[in-house]
DNA sequence: GGTTATCTACTTACAGGTAGGCAAAATAGG
DNA sequence: CCTATTTTGCCTACCTGTAAGTAGATAACC
């Protein structure tokens, strides 16, 4: 029980900062002490272990989403926390969102798990569309005509962030690049 | 000589649909058709292919935004044809920018091509901020105030915008993503 | 005859995954 | 309540495949 969490907490740090196929069973093996193969005990393949952090994390994610929802009234500040949950899921630079590292690697992730992160874009990107639809109404971020267009862009825009930074090893990359979509929150 | 170019053709195109690691010399050996031993007399290691493609790809794609800005006068019409390389550079969702996919890789690459990387980054943002800079004054782009900060956040949308629909193997995600930016240009 | 470009055959390292066993804890059954 | 049997969680040892890279031979070409 323990050692499940132990392995799927140190995998999702190794696949947030390296990628899911830049780390191994070796690596889990030196970062949780049981030895590899009684990893496959818990996860028997790597496929496995991919669904259940991609599962595992969007349980978490919409939860935070929710949580915002029901702090913040306005979609201004709505969009400011969003923001936020990004900013504090780079790790000042370190890491990706669990979501930009499995976009990435895609191809190397079971079907189920593709699937699985469909959907969690699918539901970032309905809860955005959500906030931008408000401000039409409350008038809280600036410029918006099509909430649609505006929550797939801001999600791109916020990974790529996310991506550019890690990849130039200077979190401050991130800040620059989302300052404009901060900017439009009233 | 035409077996290097060949070489760094298919290693660029694998590069980008499956990452710098998503593909071997095996794969070169059967895209070519020279033995995969033989790849080593034309690039010693790996990182030495990364930075070849890498100084190529930079070459090829400075070479471009140059012409973009002799070809169009306002800063709205060279937004729109820089978005159109990024899209052309997509090709249907199937492959990313170079330095997208190399930026996703960064902890597989050695310290040159990183710093390539880097550079390559700079450049493009460069050139973004100054036809932003632009806008300003010949007002062919909505709602500029901070060049810098509107190139940065431009790159991180085409960026994030093709990493998710290379994820969804969707292409329109990419035309969805980037909707609001393309919008701006008058 | 040396340089160029390729080959075959190999090495080393490491990946994911399997086989089979072993000790301790949980769960029966009388 | 105490013994018998599973189940749980982990181990050592190994297998197979594949990665990057090396050694040395060979053919062609100027």
């Amino acid at each position: 029980m323990d050692t499940k969490v132990q392995l799927l907490d140190s995998a999702e740090a190794l696949a947030r900062q390296r990628g899911f196929d830049g780390f191994s069973f070796a690596d889990l093996e030196a970062a949780v002490g049981i030895r590899k193969a009684s990893i496959h005990y818990h996860f028997p393949t790597k496929g496995d272990l991919s669904l259940a952090l991609m599962t595992r994390y969007t349980d978490v994610f919409t939860d935070r989403l929710r949580n915002i929802t029901t702090a913040h009234p306005t979609a201004g500040a709505r969009l400011l926390a969003c923001i936020d949950l990004y900013r504090q899921a780079h790790e000042g630079g370190r890491s990706l969102c669990l979501c930009t590292a499995f976009s990435v690697t895609q191809a190397a992730l079971p079907q189920a798990s593709r699937d699985a992160l469909d959907r969690f874009h699918h539901s970032v990107s309905t809860w955005l569309a959500a906030v931008f639809r408000l401000a039409l109404s409350d008038g809280t971020i600036r410029y918006v005509t099509d909430p649609q267009a505006e929550a797939a862009a801001a999600l791109a825009q916020v990974e790529g962030a996310q991506v550019m930074a890690r990849a130039a090893q200077d979190p401050s990359r991130f800040e620059a690049a989302i300052t404009t979509l901060r900017a439009r929150a009233i």
